[in-house]
DNA sequence: GGTATATCGATATACAATTATCGATATACC
DNA sequence: GGTATATCGATAATTGTATATCGATATACC
């Protein structure tokens, strides 16, 4: 139940409580691995061995209480206690993000964007303000932040990125299709919307020229 | 050269693309993977061992031609020859994709959009035109549209998506939590934002718990 | 022109993840 | 209450990925 889990398992779970918590299976009490793993796609043998790593365990013949297992994984995950993060970069995506009530539900709190313009500084967008750079610093150190997300474009990511971590930033969400070198115990998540083009562009080359 | 690249290396190669292509590298006519291993914080055999299966190699002593490499990667992976697309879900996620006018540099080209909502049909975002869904299949199929992106809620992704697979579509990029199902033929590319999102927080909260 | 060296490419090892096999256990049915 | 069966959990085999080692080769320098 401690025993660190693999990046793998741990990207799956919200998959998990997502169909979890779906409508289709508000019916049902109990959910057997073989019928998880139908609705996902995936093999038995791997959900109960996910599912085993954050969860009390199921019963023979019945299956997972759905209930029990919702409350195991948002535990895991740690949706129940909100974390406050900061997003730099007002732009398309920025803003996208921003209006985005979504992540609320995974327990993603964004409490201030930043914007190299100043001219943005004052604005709100989806009820966060935006505010000039220079302040990033100040308001990481007071609020206790640890997530920066990072929504600029591919030339000043690093910078920005160095600026984070200077102010207390322990985990970085990256959009900027670019590698950042940050310090051993600082957590980098590319979303690296190229790379999951490639897959698909090179998915239908193969398809077209073999 | 014509052997199937692992999932991971294929995500990597537009990394490699994007330094090769930044400012920063300009200057260099040859570069060795060892000084692109360092620069993207991996390690120089896989470097070697990724572009030896989209290039025509390097030369001992002096490393990989930069010009040669950029045009190796962009071939292999379709940049040239552009991909024509469709988006359904015009909400906050959707708009910010069609405005967002980065992915023509990776050959994708977004032609129409839909929605389920029939008041926002004639309108435009980022001069892409925004239609009801009942004319999604008759455009897929005068057009030959392969790509399908998906910016539904959760709800609607699956129903989406089959319509998405009877209009002729072979590929989805899914920005839905959510599994889809489809035929073995189609490939389904989830762009799994709770899924970084539990990677970041799970990072936090060992940080803090341990 | 010969030798030293940096770098590539191929083969081999180590590691991690997925999938398969087996025994154990609780429920259901007779 | 006894037996059959569905399902779990642990261990083992397979697969895939990342890292290390080694020989080959082209450039540079003497």
């Amino acid at each position: 139940m401690v025993t660190s889990v693999s990046v793998q398992t741990l990207q799956r779970l919200p998959i998990y409580l997502n169909l979890l918590k779906s409508d289709s299976m508000q019916s049902a009490a109990y959910l057997s691995s073989k019928a998880i793993a139908e609705a996902l796609g995936l093999h038995e043998i791997q959900v109960r061995k996910d599912l085993a790593s954050v969860s009390s365990g199921g019963k023979p013949k019945v299956g997972f209480c759905r209930i029990t297992l919702i409350r195991d994984l948002e535990n895991y995950l740690g949706y129940n206690d909100s974390n406050d993060a900061i997003l730099v970069g007002s732009g398309k995506l920025g803003k996208a993000l921003l209006t985005y009530d979504g992540f609320k539900e995974y327990g993603l709190n964004i409490v201030a964007a930043f914007d190299n313009d100043d001219s943005l500084a004052g604005q709100k967008e989806g009820n966060v303000p935006i505010l000039p750079l220079t302040k990033l610093s100040d308001i990481c150190d007071r609020m206790k932040i640890r997530i920066g997300i990072i929504t600029v474009p591919t030339t000043a990511a690093q910078s920005i990125c160095d600026l984070m971590v200077a102010s207390g930033i322990l985990a970085v969400w990256n959009f900027a299709p670019t590698h950042l070198d940050v310090p051993e115990h600082i957590l980098v998540k590319n979303e690296n919307m190229a790379a999951s083009l490639a897959v698909l562009s090179r998915h239908l080359m193969e398809k077209f020229t073999d």
